[in-house]
DNA sequence: GTTTGTGAATGAGTTCACAGCA
DNA sequence: TGCTGTGAACTCATTCACAAAC
């Protein structure tokens, strides 16, 4: 994992809602915002908004703000959302189909270019835009496509492996989908999302 | 949010894992398991486990640790899991699809019962077991089933009405798919799943 | 007067370390 | 000796509060 210094996850978290906050105030034609105003529309203290900023710099004007703009640009460069992300996803059950036609990644700035799956029944079909291949194309398909993220959508058992070919693959980042931790080389950062430990964390606090 | 004491939500989520881990042990033969072998398993230190279950009582015993059948029993009522939970989804778009057929809920203890969505073209298609059925049905159809738990997986727009309708019907436990945050009477406990926002993280430790 | 940037205080969760029971 | 349960120490993020800039 190559972190910088010392910045909190949960402030690089936040900031990104900063930026969807900061081209809303742009649309509704504000030039200049406060920590206050991103701090409403973000759902966060106005303190916490200044401490998070200034993790990476000073942006704003005593007695003024931010301009809107620039901090917008500021923080894409900031949080790398100054380019399309390319992404690939190993895995064309369900869950994986439904990731690959999901709308809501394009918009904040990540495309799903390849598809890949080990069951010949999967390979050749279409998932939206993009076809379903081989997985044993991962590593040409990366390079090709200059994709630096991973989207792992398999059954638990096959996700170490998975996750492995990915990192001999050059991907540096990779989202697991499958409920166990991957091992992977320091150099590749790994984020887990376990659908049903959420369902899980909701049923403790279930009355009665 | 009907919370109980004062238990850490980080520490109920790794209850969770430590119920996986001692059905594995149990599989593996064990009858006593130690704070130290939860935790190697669990990919936590031994301390974190001792003092994670020390919420919720005494469970083991000096020099001898855990009977693994007695914690396991324990844990599955603390969490709410030692029965069936039923929950709903309204959204039947891509997302939602996948969700419903998803089969990594069912072993967990979770069942979607019922699908909903408020376009016409959708209701009455079936996606696996169950037929998607108008959201306008969602209050008759929660009672019946004895759901407590609703999932969204709308667009952001829609995720608001959603969530009311949800808490007007009696659901106790929201898990929200779009990008937004919605507001529901405090006697509903809401967590929040934004798939864009993990790829966001991610993106920041990029190289580059 | 307004708003930023930041050191200091607070608070929450994790790790330490050890007394006590098996 | 082995392992639990737990107060104490520590770490780290958030909140507070204020001097400096506009």
């Amino acid at each position: 994992m190559s972190s910088n210094p010392a910045i909190p996850d949960t402030a690089v978290s936040r900031l990104a809602t900063y930026l969807r906050v900061l081209t809303e105030s742009q649309r509704d034609g504000r030039q200049y915002v406060s920590s206050a105003s991103i701090g409403e529309r973000a759902g966060v203290s106005p303190d916490q908004v200044r401490k998070d900023l200034s993790h990476f710099g000073e942006f704003g004007r005593p007695g003024v703000g931010y301009d809107a703009d620039q901090l917008r640009r500021h923080l894409a460069r900031i949080l790398r959302l100054d380019r399309v992300q390319m992404a690939v996803l190993v895995g064309a059950g369900s869950l994986g189909s439904a990731l690959a036609r999901y709308s809501g990644f394009e918009p904040r700035g990540f495309r799903i270019a390849a598809v890949f799956d080990v069951d010949p029944e999967r390979v050749g079909t279409k998932l939206g835009e993009v076809a379903v291949e081989h997985v044993d194309r991962l590593p040409e398909r990366v390079r090709a496509l200059g994709a630096s993220i991973g989207i792992i959508a398999v059954p638990r058992v096959a996700c170490q492996r998975v996750a492995e070919a990915m990192a001999a693959a050059g991907l540096k980042a990779i989202l697991n989908f499958a409920p166990a931790k991957v091992e992977v080389p320091e150099s590749v950062n790994v984020r887990s999302v376990d659908l049903a430990r959420e369902l899980e964390r909701l049923a403790y606090h279930l009355p009665g």
